[in-house]
DNA sequence: CAAGTTCACTTGAAGATTCAAGTGACAACA
DNA sequence: TGTTGTCACTTGAATCTTCAAGTGAACTTG
Protein backbone atom coordinates (compact mmCIF):
# COMPACT_ATOMS: atom_id res chain seq x y z
CA UNK A 1 0.00 0.00 0.00
CA UNK A 2 2.93 2.35 0.59
CA UNK A 3 5.35 4.01 -1.79
CA UNK A 4 7.37 1.17 -3.25
CA UNK A 5 10.91 0.67 -2.11
CA UNK A 6 13.24 1.04 -5.09
CA UNK A 7 16.66 -0.52 -5.22
CA UNK A 8 19.75 1.24 -3.93
CA UNK A 9 22.55 1.99 -6.35
CA UNK A 10 24.56 -0.99 -5.18
CA UNK A 11 21.64 -3.35 -5.22
CA UNK A 12 20.71 -2.21 -8.67
CA UNK A 13 24.22 -2.63 -9.98
CA UNK A 14 24.41 -6.15 -8.61
CA UNK A 15 21.02 -7.01 -9.99
CA UNK A 16 21.81 -5.65 -13.43
CA UNK A 17 25.08 -7.49 -13.65
CA UNK A 18 23.45 -10.65 -12.51
CA UNK A 19 20.62 -10.31 -15.02
CA UNK A 20 23.15 -9.91 -17.73
CA UNK A 21 24.86 -13.05 -16.60
CA UNK A 22 21.50 -14.80 -16.52
CA UNK A 23 21.15 -14.04 -20.21
CA UNK A 24 24.67 -14.49 -21.41
CA UNK A 25 25.98 -17.59 -19.74
CA UNK A 26 23.21 -19.92 -20.91
CA UNK A 27 23.39 -18.36 -24.35
CA UNK A 28 27.12 -18.98 -24.58
CA UNK A 29 26.76 -22.59 -23.50
CA UNK A 30 23.82 -23.16 -25.83
CA UNK A 31 25.70 -21.89 -28.77
CA UNK A 32 28.57 -24.28 -28.17
CA UNK A 33 26.22 -27.23 -27.75
CA UNK A 34 24.16 -26.26 -30.74
CA UNK A 35 27.15 -25.86 -33.00
CA UNK A 36 29.02 -28.93 -31.92
CA UNK A 37 26.20 -31.33 -31.10
CA UNK A 38 22.89 -29.90 -32.27
CA UNK A 39 21.55 -29.99 -28.75
CA UNK A 40 19.99 -27.27 -26.66
CA UNK A 41 21.19 -26.69 -23.12
CA UNK A 42 17.96 -28.19 -21.95
CA UNK A 43 18.19 -31.25 -24.17
CA UNK A 44 21.73 -31.86 -23.03
CA UNK A 45 20.74 -31.93 -19.38
CA UNK A 46 17.80 -34.17 -20.01
CA UNK A 47 20.05 -36.68 -21.71
CA UNK A 48 22.65 -36.24 -18.99
CA UNK A 49 20.17 -36.90 -16.23
CA UNK A 50 18.94 -40.01 -17.97
CA UNK A 51 22.48 -41.28 -18.38
CA UNK A 52 22.97 -40.85 -14.62
CA UNK A 53 20.15 -43.24 -13.81
CA UNK A 54 20.71 -46.94 -13.06
CA UNK A 55 19.13 -48.26 -16.24
CA UNK A 56 19.43 -44.96 -18.07
CA UNK A 57 15.71 -44.67 -17.59
CA UNK A 58 13.44 -42.57 -15.49
CA UNK A 59 9.85 -41.50 -15.07
CA UNK A 60 8.83 -38.46 -17.07
CA UNK A 61 7.68 -36.50 -14.08
CA UNK A 62 10.84 -37.16 -12.08
CA UNK A 63 12.86 -36.10 -15.05
CA UNK A 64 10.79 -32.96 -15.34
CA UNK A 65 11.58 -32.14 -11.73
CA UNK A 66 15.31 -32.69 -12.21
CA UNK A 67 15.30 -30.62 -15.34
CA UNK A 68 13.32 -27.83 -13.70
CA UNK A 69 10.64 -27.89 -16.32
CA UNK A 70 6.99 -28.61 -16.88
CA UNK A 71 5.79 -31.93 -18.14
CA UNK A 72 4.36 -30.48 -21.29
CA UNK A 73 7.62 -29.01 -22.42
CA UNK A 74 9.43 -32.21 -21.58
CA UNK A 75 6.87 -34.30 -23.41
CA UNK A 76 7.19 -32.25 -26.59
CA UNK A 77 10.95 -32.36 -26.31
CA UNK A 78 11.02 -36.10 -25.79
CA UNK A 79 8.95 -36.43 -28.93
CA UNK A 80 11.68 -34.61 -30.82
CA UNK A 81 14.51 -36.56 -29.24
CA UNK A 82 12.60 -39.73 -29.96
CA UNK A 83 12.45 -38.88 -33.65
CA UNK A 84 16.19 -38.43 -33.59
CA UNK A 85 16.54 -41.86 -32.00
CA UNK A 86 18.14 -40.58 -28.79
CA UNK A 87 15.42 -41.73 -26.43
CA UNK A 88 12.33 -43.85 -26.38
CA UNK A 89 9.37 -44.11 -24.06
CA UNK A 90 7.46 -47.02 -22.64
CA UNK A 91 4.70 -47.30 -20.10
CA UNK A 92 5.79 -48.41 -16.65
CA UNK A 93 4.70 -52.08 -16.38
CA UNK A 94 3.92 -51.58 -12.68
CA UNK A 95 1.73 -48.57 -13.14
CA UNK A 96 0.12 -47.79 -16.44
CA UNK A 97 -0.06 -44.09 -15.92
CA UNK A 98 3.66 -43.64 -15.52
CA UNK A 99 5.89 -43.31 -18.54
CA UNK A 100 9.52 -44.30 -18.53
CA UNK A 101 11.87 -42.22 -20.59
CA UNK A 102 14.80 -44.29 -21.77
CA UNK A 103 18.14 -43.21 -23.19
CA UNK A 104 19.02 -45.30 -26.24
CA UNK A 105 22.51 -46.41 -27.18
CA UNK A 106 22.52 -43.82 -29.92
CA UNK A 107 21.46 -41.20 -27.40
CA UNK A 108 24.20 -42.24 -25.01
CA UNK A 109 26.76 -42.16 -27.77
CA UNK A 110 25.66 -38.71 -28.85
CA UNK A 111 25.82 -37.45 -25.28
CA UNK A 112 29.24 -39.00 -24.77
CA UNK A 113 30.35 -37.12 -27.83
CA UNK A 114 28.88 -33.83 -26.69
CA UNK A 115 29.99 -33.95 -23.08
CA UNK A 116 33.69 -33.09 -23.25
CA UNK A 117 33.08 -29.96 -25.28
CA UNK A 118 30.33 -28.81 -23.00
CA UNK A 119 32.19 -29.51 -19.78
CA UNK A 120 35.23 -27.76 -21.16
CA UNK A 121 33.12 -24.71 -21.87
CA UNK A 122 31.69 -24.72 -18.35
CA UNK A 123 35.22 -24.93 -17.03
CA UNK A 124 36.42 -22.20 -19.29
CA UNK A 125 33.65 -19.68 -18.79
CA UNK A 126 32.61 -20.38 -15.25
CA UNK A 127 34.74 -22.58 -13.06
CA UNK A 128 38.14 -21.34 -14.15
CA UNK A 129 37.44 -17.66 -13.59
CA UNK A 130 36.16 -18.18 -10.06
CA UNK A 131 38.07 -18.90 -6.88
CA UNK A 132 37.00 -21.81 -4.67
CA UNK A 133 35.72 -19.15 -2.33
CA UNK A 134 33.65 -17.56 -5.05
CA UNK A 135 32.15 -20.94 -5.78
CA UNK A 136 31.25 -21.51 -2.16
CA UNK A 137 29.67 -18.10 -1.87
CA UNK A 138 27.78 -18.57 -5.07
CA UNK A 139 26.45 -21.85 -3.87
CA UNK A 140 25.22 -20.26 -0.66
CA UNK A 141 23.63 -17.46 -2.64
CA UNK A 142 21.90 -19.88 -4.97
CA UNK A 143 20.60 -21.90 -2.08
CA UNK A 144 19.25 -18.88 -0.28
CA UNK A 145 17.48 -17.46 -3.29
CA UNK A 146 16.13 -20.84 -4.33
CA UNK A 147 14.83 -21.45 -0.84
CA UNK A 148 13.06 -18.12 -0.94
CA UNK A 149 11.57 -18.86 -4.34
CA UNK A 150 10.34 -22.26 -3.26
CA UNK A 151 8.94 -20.83 -0.08
CA UNK A 152 7.08 -18.15 -1.99
CA UNK A 153 5.52 -20.67 -4.37
CA UNK A 154 3.74 -22.11 -1.40
CA UNK A 155 1.71 -18.92 -1.07
CA UNK A 156 -1.23 -17.70 -3.11
CA UNK A 157 -1.02 -15.03 -5.74
CA UNK A 158 -2.94 -12.50 -3.75
CA UNK A 159 -0.75 -12.39 -0.68
CA UNK A 160 2.35 -11.55 -2.59
CA UNK A 161 3.82 -8.10 -1.90
CA UNK A 162 3.27 -4.97 -3.91
CA UNK A 163 0.92 -3.35 -6.33
CA UNK A 164 0.98 0.35 -5.77
CA UNK A 165 2.04 2.78 -8.49
CA UNK A 166 4.97 5.11 -7.88
CA UNK A 167 4.84 8.89 -7.89
CA UNK A 168 6.88 10.99 -10.28
CA UNK A 169 9.16 9.79 -13.02
CA UNK A 170 10.63 6.58 -11.70
CA UNK A 171 13.26 4.47 -13.41
CA UNK A 172 11.81 1.06 -13.79
CA UNK A 173 14.99 -0.83 -14.32
CA UNK A 174 15.82 0.64 -10.96
CA UNK A 175 18.66 3.13 -10.34
CA UNK B 1 43.20 -34.13 -27.29
CA UNK B 2 43.61 -35.40 -23.73
CA UNK B 3 41.15 -36.99 -21.34
CA UNK B 4 38.71 -34.23 -20.47
CA UNK B 5 38.85 -32.65 -17.07
CA UNK B 6 35.57 -33.28 -15.25
CA UNK B 7 34.31 -31.09 -12.48
CA UNK B 8 35.20 -31.72 -8.84
CA UNK B 9 32.40 -32.46 -6.41
CA UNK B 10 32.40 -28.92 -5.10
CA UNK B 11 32.53 -27.35 -8.50
CA UNK B 12 29.72 -29.55 -9.68
CA UNK B 13 27.56 -28.74 -6.67
CA UNK B 14 28.06 -25.03 -7.21
CA UNK B 15 27.35 -25.35 -10.91
CA UNK B 16 24.20 -27.38 -10.38
CA UNK B 17 22.84 -24.99 -7.82
CA UNK B 18 23.60 -22.08 -10.00
CA UNK B 19 21.97 -23.68 -13.04
CA UNK B 20 18.90 -24.26 -10.98
CA UNK B 21 18.87 -20.61 -10.03
CA UNK B 22 19.36 -19.69 -13.66
CA UNK B 23 16.10 -21.48 -14.43
CA UNK B 24 14.06 -20.61 -11.42
CA UNK B 25 14.65 -16.97 -10.74
CA UNK B 26 13.68 -15.71 -14.20
CA UNK B 27 10.71 -18.06 -14.20
CA UNK B 28 9.49 -16.72 -10.87
CA UNK B 29 9.82 -13.13 -12.01
CA UNK B 30 8.17 -13.86 -15.34
CA UNK B 31 5.22 -15.43 -13.74
CA UNK B 32 4.60 -12.40 -11.54
CA UNK B 33 4.90 -10.04 -14.49
CA UNK B 34 2.76 -12.20 -16.70
CA UNK B 35 0.01 -12.54 -14.15
CA UNK B 36 -0.06 -8.96 -12.99
CA UNK B 37 0.84 -7.10 -16.17
CA UNK B 38 0.79 -9.46 -19.13
CA UNK B 39 4.43 -8.71 -19.83
CA UNK B 40 7.36 -11.05 -20.23
CA UNK B 41 10.55 -10.39 -18.33
CA UNK B 42 12.09 -9.38 -21.60
CA UNK B 43 9.27 -7.04 -22.58
CA UNK B 44 9.40 -5.40 -19.18
CA UNK B 45 13.07 -4.58 -19.52
CA UNK B 46 12.68 -3.28 -23.02
CA UNK B 47 9.99 -0.87 -21.84
CA UNK B 48 12.08 -0.02 -18.78
CA UNK B 49 15.14 0.81 -20.84
CA UNK B 50 13.10 3.00 -23.12
CA UNK B 51 11.62 4.85 -20.19
CA UNK B 52 15.14 5.57 -18.96
CA UNK B 53 16.05 7.40 -22.12
CA UNK B 54 15.85 11.20 -22.46
CA UNK B 55 12.92 11.26 -24.87
CA UNK B 56 11.82 7.74 -24.01
CA UNK B 57 13.19 6.78 -27.38
CA UNK B 58 16.19 4.88 -28.60
CA UNK B 59 17.65 3.20 -31.64
CA UNK B 60 16.63 -0.41 -32.15
CA UNK B 61 20.15 -1.71 -32.21
CA UNK B 62 21.19 0.11 -29.03
CA UNK B 63 18.12 -1.23 -27.35
CA UNK B 64 18.99 -4.70 -28.54
CA UNK B 65 22.41 -4.36 -26.94
CA UNK B 66 20.98 -3.16 -23.64
CA UNK B 67 18.44 -5.94 -23.63
CA UNK B 68 21.06 -8.56 -24.49
CA UNK B 69 19.18 -9.78 -27.49
CA UNK B 70 19.34 -10.03 -31.25
CA UNK B 71 17.71 -7.48 -33.47
CA UNK B 72 15.36 -9.98 -35.00
CA UNK B 73 13.85 -10.96 -31.72
CA UNK B 74 13.55 -7.34 -30.69
CA UNK B 75 11.97 -6.41 -33.98
CA UNK B 76 9.30 -9.10 -33.68
CA UNK B 77 8.68 -8.12 -30.12
CA UNK B 78 8.36 -4.45 -30.95
CA UNK B 79 5.80 -5.43 -33.54
CA UNK B 80 3.76 -7.05 -30.81
CA UNK B 81 4.19 -4.19 -28.35
CA UNK B 82 3.26 -1.81 -31.14
CA UNK B 83 -0.02 -3.62 -31.70
CA UNK B 84 -0.74 -3.24 -28.03
CA UNK B 85 -0.04 0.48 -28.33
CA UNK B 86 2.90 0.49 -25.91
CA UNK B 87 5.54 1.61 -28.39
CA UNK B 88 5.85 2.95 -31.89
CA UNK B 89 8.69 3.16 -34.38
CA UNK B 90 9.86 5.88 -36.70
CA UNK B 91 12.87 6.20 -38.95
CA UNK B 92 15.65 8.38 -37.61
CA UNK B 93 15.41 11.66 -39.55
CA UNK B 94 19.20 12.01 -39.50
CA UNK B 95 19.93 8.59 -40.86
CA UNK B 96 17.36 6.66 -42.80
CA UNK B 97 18.62 3.26 -41.86
CA UNK B 98 18.24 3.74 -38.16
CA UNK B 99 14.92 3.13 -36.49
CA UNK B 100 13.86 4.85 -33.30
CA UNK B 101 11.79 2.85 -30.87
CA UNK B 102 9.54 5.13 -28.85
CA UNK B 103 7.65 4.45 -25.66
CA UNK B 104 4.10 5.80 -25.91
CA UNK B 105 2.15 7.34 -23.04
CA UNK B 106 0.11 4.16 -22.81
CA UNK B 107 3.30 2.15 -22.69
CA UNK B 108 4.70 4.35 -19.96
CA UNK B 109 1.51 4.08 -17.99
CA UNK B 110 1.50 0.33 -18.30
CA UNK B 111 5.10 0.14 -17.19
CA UNK B 112 4.47 2.46 -14.27
CA UNK B 113 1.72 0.12 -13.24
CA UNK B 114 3.84 -2.98 -13.57
CA UNK B 115 6.98 -1.66 -11.92
CA UNK B 116 6.16 -1.71 -8.21
CA UNK B 117 5.06 -5.33 -8.30
CA UNK B 118 8.10 -6.39 -10.21
CA UNK B 119 10.57 -4.45 -8.10
CA UNK B 120 8.94 -5.80 -4.97
CA UNK B 121 9.43 -9.31 -6.28
CA UNK B 122 13.09 -8.66 -7.03
CA UNK B 123 13.47 -7.33 -3.51
CA UNK B 124 11.64 -10.24 -2.02
CA UNK B 125 13.31 -13.08 -3.90
CA UNK B 126 16.74 -11.69 -4.47
CA UNK B 127 17.85 -8.57 -2.64
CA UNK B 128 16.29 -9.27 0.73
CA UNK B 129 17.78 -12.73 1.15
CA UNK B 130 21.31 -11.56 0.41
CA UNK B 131 23.71 -9.60 2.57
CA UNK B 132 25.43 -6.53 1.17
CA UNK B 133 28.53 -8.66 1.08
CA UNK B 134 26.79 -11.34 -0.92
CA UNK B 135 25.69 -8.70 -3.39
CA UNK B 136 29.21 -7.37 -3.76
CA UNK B 137 30.62 -10.84 -4.29
CA UNK B 138 27.91 -11.68 -6.76
CA UNK B 139 28.65 -8.57 -8.69
CA UNK B 140 32.31 -9.45 -8.89
CA UNK B 141 31.44 -12.97 -9.97
CA UNK B 142 29.10 -11.70 -12.67
CA UNK B 143 31.72 -9.31 -13.94
CA UNK B 144 34.39 -11.96 -14.10
CA UNK B 145 32.26 -14.50 -15.91
CA UNK B 146 30.86 -11.90 -18.28
CA UNK B 147 34.34 -10.67 -19.08
CA UNK B 148 35.39 -14.21 -19.87
CA UNK B 149 32.36 -14.76 -22.07
CA UNK B 150 32.94 -11.56 -23.97
CA UNK B 151 36.59 -12.36 -24.36
CA UNK B 152 35.79 -15.80 -25.71
CA UNK B 153 33.37 -14.45 -28.28
CA UNK B 154 36.33 -12.75 -29.88
CA UNK B 155 37.73 -16.13 -30.90
CA UNK B 156 36.79 -18.47 -33.71
CA UNK B 157 34.80 -21.65 -33.28
CA UNK B 158 37.70 -23.91 -34.14
CA UNK B 159 40.13 -22.80 -31.47
CA UNK B 160 37.75 -23.43 -28.63
CA UNK B 161 38.79 -26.20 -26.24
CA UNK B 162 37.60 -29.79 -26.26
CA UNK B 163 36.20 -32.55 -28.38
CA UNK B 164 37.52 -35.82 -27.07
CA UNK B 165 35.19 -38.57 -25.83
CA UNK B 166 35.64 -39.88 -22.29
CA UNK B 167 36.46 -43.46 -21.36
CA UNK B 168 34.10 -45.61 -19.35
CA UNK B 169 30.72 -44.60 -18.04
CA UNK B 170 31.04 -40.91 -17.34
CA UNK B 171 28.39 -38.77 -15.71
CA UNK B 172 27.70 -35.98 -18.08
CA UNK B 173 26.10 -33.62 -15.68
CA UNK B 174 29.47 -33.88 -14.01
CA UNK B 175 30.30 -35.58 -10.66
C1' DC C 1 28.87 9.58 -59.71
C1' DA C 2 27.49 4.99 -60.73
C1' DA C 3 28.06 0.32 -59.16
C1' DG C 4 28.96 -2.58 -55.62
C1' DT C 5 29.13 -3.23 -50.58
C1' DT C 6 27.85 -2.80 -45.99
C1' DC C 7 24.58 -1.64 -42.39
C1' DA C 8 20.33 -1.63 -39.80
C1' DC C 9 16.85 -3.36 -39.77
C1' DT C 10 12.32 -6.40 -41.31
C1' DT C 11 10.09 -10.42 -42.79
C1' DG C 12 8.71 -15.36 -43.32
C1' DA C 13 9.12 -19.86 -42.26
C1' DA C 14 10.62 -23.38 -39.18
C1' DG C 15 11.22 -24.74 -34.50
C1' DA C 16 10.37 -24.42 -29.56
C1' DT C 17 7.52 -23.23 -25.58
C1' DT C 18 3.27 -22.38 -23.15
C1' DC C 19 -1.50 -22.90 -22.09
C1' DA C 20 -5.71 -25.30 -22.05
C1' DA C 21 -8.02 -29.17 -23.09
C1' DG C 22 -8.00 -34.19 -23.76
C1' DT C 23 -7.06 -39.24 -22.57
C1' DG C 24 -6.45 -43.32 -20.36
C1' DA C 25 -4.86 -45.51 -16.12
C1' DC C 26 -5.59 -46.09 -11.24
C1' DA C 27 -7.84 -44.82 -6.58
C1' DA C 28 -11.62 -43.88 -3.45
C1' DC C 29 -15.95 -44.22 -2.09
C1' DA C 30 -20.85 -45.61 -1.88
C1' DT D 1 -18.90 -52.89 -8.65
C1' DG D 2 -19.83 -48.89 -10.70
C1' DT D 3 -19.19 -44.08 -10.64
C1' DT D 4 -16.60 -40.18 -9.67
C1' DG D 5 -12.20 -38.25 -9.11
C1' DT D 6 -7.36 -37.68 -9.52
C1' DC D 7 -2.91 -38.43 -11.63
C1' DA D 8 0.48 -38.60 -15.23
C1' DC D 9 0.93 -37.65 -18.96
C1' DT D 10 -0.15 -36.18 -24.34
C1' DT D 11 -1.93 -33.23 -27.77
C1' DG D 12 -3.18 -28.96 -30.46
C1' DA D 13 -3.33 -24.32 -30.96
C1' DA D 14 -1.41 -19.93 -29.96
C1' DT D 15 2.78 -17.47 -28.95
C1' DC D 16 7.42 -16.61 -29.12
C1' DT D 17 12.14 -17.34 -30.77
C1' DT D 18 15.58 -18.39 -34.21
C1' DC D 19 17.53 -18.63 -38.65
C1' DA D 20 18.00 -17.29 -43.32
C1' DA D 21 16.77 -14.36 -46.68
C1' DG D 22 15.10 -9.81 -48.15
C1' DT D 23 14.99 -4.55 -48.40
C1' DG D 24 16.26 -0.06 -48.71
C1' DA D 25 19.49 3.57 -47.07
C1' DA D 26 24.17 5.07 -46.69
C1' DC D 27 29.00 4.42 -47.54
C1' DT D 28 33.13 3.25 -50.70
C1' DT D 29 35.76 3.19 -54.54
C1' DG D 30 37.21 3.31 -59.15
Amino acid sequence: MSEPRWLTTDQLAAWRGFMRLLQRLPAALESQLQQDSKLSFFEYYVLAHLSDQPERRMRMSELALLANTELSRLSHMMGRLEKRGFVRREPDPHNGRYTQAILTEAGYAHLADAAPGHVARVQDLFVDVLTPDDLRTLQRISDKVLARIEHSQGRTTSDRPADRAPKGAARFGGR
